[in-house]
DNA sequence: CGGTTTTCTTTACGCGCGTAAATTTTATGT
DNA sequence: ACATAAAATTTACGCGCGTAAAGAAAACCG
């Protein structure tokens, strides 16, 4: 490694003995340039050590291979993990994912989605944040970017939507409970953020109604993301007002199942499906933190990677120009029996 | 909002009626131009709704506003805690952060360093991967650019370093069990992947010889970043095996905590400070999830306020020209008394 | 009102790189 | 060795904006 400090193409340009425009081919693609010359930019590579600034190259490019991943929230481990994924195979398809987070905000979120358009992404993941998006404005973006909207639906919006089946869900786990033990109450958010947990209180009405049995919905205040708290508070006061008709539970969501498995502790309430234990607990997700709880917590879960890869599959496809008229492709979960219930 | 759409500052600036050059000066600082030319570019903002194109305006600034934050693992949600955290401190003192995950892999750690040069921070903020980090580049990146330490200290790199103060964490918290029941047995992993854990366990080892009793390290095979995993694995080994010789479990971090709660539960052993419970366990760190555990884990928290905001107030301070000496800031934590010990 | 200061406008160049067109050099084939 | 194809070089302009300098216009002030 020399000490001469290159800044620029142009310096390395001259250091390397090829001109800058074959320099800057090859960047773009190595193998597009002379074996010979190849050797000589290598070279001096190894010497120099000179990268091409990113965002200057995509300034005045036609086609960038930028992709935006949107979600809308990162605390949440579930799309943290669910980001990771799709960042994993966006690189090992040759292009250069870029993570953002709304960070459970709308308006961040339409300025999250301003500060992509600068990256002039060749396409976008995202995951909006769901009732609270501002529509007007995702739907401006999807008009001037290619955008892939996955986890929660937005109807007709973006090239595309790849999601759970959300009523696979609901009615798969309702199946065993009911199979397996006295029938589930449903335990969710009065107001949830997110559209999918409608579908999942349908799918549960449905799967009650298919049972002969009768449902019970128990809707619990609380705003904003943090769902383990709410589902704490809800719980404590569900279980002390005795709302639970059954010793069943199913949850919205991991989340809430999670809070609502604290609760239970706190009111010295034994979960599990043991002859000893008093109630039995699931929830919906399978959340990278599901497998942790005490006990660990039945749930159904998403199917990580085959959402992921439908997901980047699809708008990769759409960027190579196969573009396909919308639609909505949800894959179906897997159910995780563990000791919860 | 008129129907034709402007793409850059020279067409904006042909409808507002102002010159580009003030219109650039407007949107660098609104109070830097006459409150009537304020007015008019305002007033076309409304109606024709133009933004100016982030990376094109930090192409050729001097001094950028913007800020990089880089943590090890976003899917840790400790670090999306504090990624969050410091996030708004830098939106409120008027920058831009851009936040970066490593996923743990120390070749994308310099990877993602390498692409937050050509944004020209006007400083970062990162936590290093600890261990695995690739020490000269982080020196050369450290060498070109403002960067504060956080979380995981790399002595004497960068402007200065602040996180929590690992020997007190320890120390306070062995005090506490050490007070309340038998003393503790320290529960780590062989090879942590952060440096703090050598100071923790280092602080244990102290702490026992102050109270004058017989330390005991179980140190657990593993590998990555899974440590609920790890400490779920090497927990059901240590308990069967019984190689705790107290009923007390210090944890060196919550995560492995969390994996050994489990196991305990796995093995129908009951955590916990009641009289019929067999042992209890003790975390570090605070980490977010502490509190919905079965039972809700005893844990000494760092101060997620204080570290971040300490930590931006030196990063901004420095890029202000206040630049100190290098130092180590370490924070105390807070003991937070739980049910599981 | 003239003089002074402040603010705009004009003009021009720079950032680091993409990209197109014309030209020269190099490789390939027979 | 020659014609031909392939690849490199030169030259020039563009992306969207920052920024500096000089002059024109507007605001302020006594």
């Amino acid at each position: 490694m020399s000490e001469t400090t290159i800044k620029n193409m142009e310096e390395f340009s001259a250091v390397s003995g090829i001109s800058r425009p074959t320099v800057s081919k090859y960047f773009h693609d190595p193998d597009s340039v002379r074996q010979s010359t190849r050797q000589r930019i290598e070279t001096a590579l190894e010497k120099y050590d000179y990268r091409p600034n990113i965002f200057a190259m995509n300034q005045n490019r036609k086609l960038t291979k930028n992709v935006g991943i949107v979600v809308p929230l990162l605390a949440d481990p579930y799309f943290a993990e669910i980001a990771r994924n799709l960042e994993q195979r966006c690189i090992d398809a040759g292009y250069r994912p870029t993570l953002f987070s709304a960070h459970g905000d709308p308006n961040l979120e339409i300025e999250v989605l301003e500060n992509l358009r600068a990256l002039k992404p060749a396409g976008v993941l995202m995951a909006p944040l769901g009732r609270a998006s501002h529509r007007a404005a995702l739907e401006k973006f999807c008009d001037d970017v290619p955008t892939l909207i996955f986890d929660s639906s937005v109807d007709e919006l973006g090239l595309a939507f790849v999601g759970s089946d959300n009523f696979q869900f609901t009615s798969h786990i309702s199946d065993y409970l009911c199979r397996t033990g006295e029938p589930p109450c449903f335990f969710e958010m009065k107001t949830p953020a997110n559209p999918n947990a409608h579908r999942r209180r349908q799918s549960y009405l449905n799967a009650m109604e298919a049972f002969g049995h009768e449902p019970q919905v128990i809707s619990i205040d609380g705003e904003g993301w943090a769902f383990e708290e709410i589902g704490r508070l809800g719980g404590h006061e569900a279980l002390s007002n005795k709302q639970f008709s059954t010793n069943t539970i199913l949850c919205s969501n991991d989340r809430l199942a999670i809070g609502l498995l604290t609760a239970c502790y706190e009111q010295g309430i034994k979960v599990g499906r043991g002859a000893d234990c008093a109630i039995r607990v699931a929830g919906q997700d399978g959340h990278p933190h599901s497998r942790y709880t005490c006990p660990p917590l039945t749930t159904i879960s998403h199917d990580y990677d085959a959402v992921s890869k439908h997901a980047a599959d699809s708008l990769l496809a759409a960027i190579d120009g196969h573009v396909e008229p919308w639609k909505s492709t949800r894959i179906e979960g897997k159910l995780i029996l563990r000791h919860s219930a």
